[in-house]
DNA sequence: AGTAAATCGTCAGCATACTCATCATAAGTG
DNA sequence: CACTTATGATGAGTATGCTGACGATTTACT
């Protein structure tokens, strides 16, 4: 490259670069906390959905942990094989899966809620206690108002 | 689920969700003002680090872009087949490989910056002025302070 | 020099995460 | 009721992103 055309950028100044290097830690931080040979934050995320709506559909399920259908089911079926999640067809619409935790899945979870809170805590550790309100409280403004950017959007009661 | 021993939990209220739900908004944005039939945050992020350091060898690249050796090898190989980057044996390192951008490659990094710095505008517009500035320091500051816990630690000066 | 230890890259295996296409089923319309 | 349209799930294809193992070198030590 004799002339390069493109002008030099710190990309560790780039909120987004920022951005995934926290996503990145924040899934350390998660799977150190859980254990190794547990569960990953999706798989989580999937169980407490489940866990507060039994019987959810794989659709309604996808929309409320924003992630597309084809990922969610992928996620499920890790669930499933792991015997912690039941998929069964529904009786009102035979296209629809509504999912149930087992009894093993049940516990799994409230086995995992603990060290998912103190992962949490450790995230937001580096902050002072009124950072940690403001931190959040902006980061929930950027995925509301953002939200439709998302190639999945979320679909929360307010959103 | 009779007797549900796993507590109700809000995931939407967890910092952890909100860093993943946000990153996956970045990401949307970034394709989005980039346009479709182009390049990925990862392959920008490696692209502009080359241009900033020609010649760095792959591990030294994941370092700087907060990747593993393997995943660095997968995106590099891509960049390499869109004919946007040379992999080169260095001479003092037979082991290492030297990383070069073609002309095309500096074209494309060239012409994708602008798109780049809209889409990071965009991923912040929700905030004000003076939020954006917090924003951003809080986020250094968990990034810098929580590196460690990454699994995949960046290297760069101050850090 | 000879050997042990460290380093760079790659591969296999797993888990997100997306798009687009397709199949099965439901719902709406004339 | 036939026909079009919409919807739920899945599969193929692509791209991150990680671990652990491995081969090829290089470095450090004796």
């Amino acid at each position: 490259m004799k002339n390069p055309t493109a002008v030099p950028v710190d990309i560790d100044l780039q909120p987004g670069h920022a951005i995934r290097r926290l996503h990145q830690i924040s899934v350390g931080i998660f799977l150190q906390s859980v254990g190794e040979g547990g569960i990953t934050p999706v798989q989580y995320a999937a169980l407490q959905v489940v866990s507060n709506q039994p019987g959810i559909d794989q659709r309604t399920l996808a929309r409320n942990i924003a992630l597309d259908t084809s990922t969610t089911g992928g996620v499920v079926d890790r669930l499933e094989a792991r015997g912690w999640l039941e998929r069964r067809t529904s009786l009102e619409d035979r296209r629809a899966r509504q999912l149930f935790l087992t009894r093993t899945g049940d516990q799994t979870l409230a086995e995992t809620i603990p060290a998912m809170l103190r992962a949490q805590q450790q995230i937001l550790a580096p902050l002072t206690e009124r950072q940690r309100v403001e931190f959040m409280r902006m980061l929930q403004v950027l995925v509301t108002q953002n939200n439709e950017m998302s190639r999945a959007p979320s679909d929360v009661g307010g959103r």
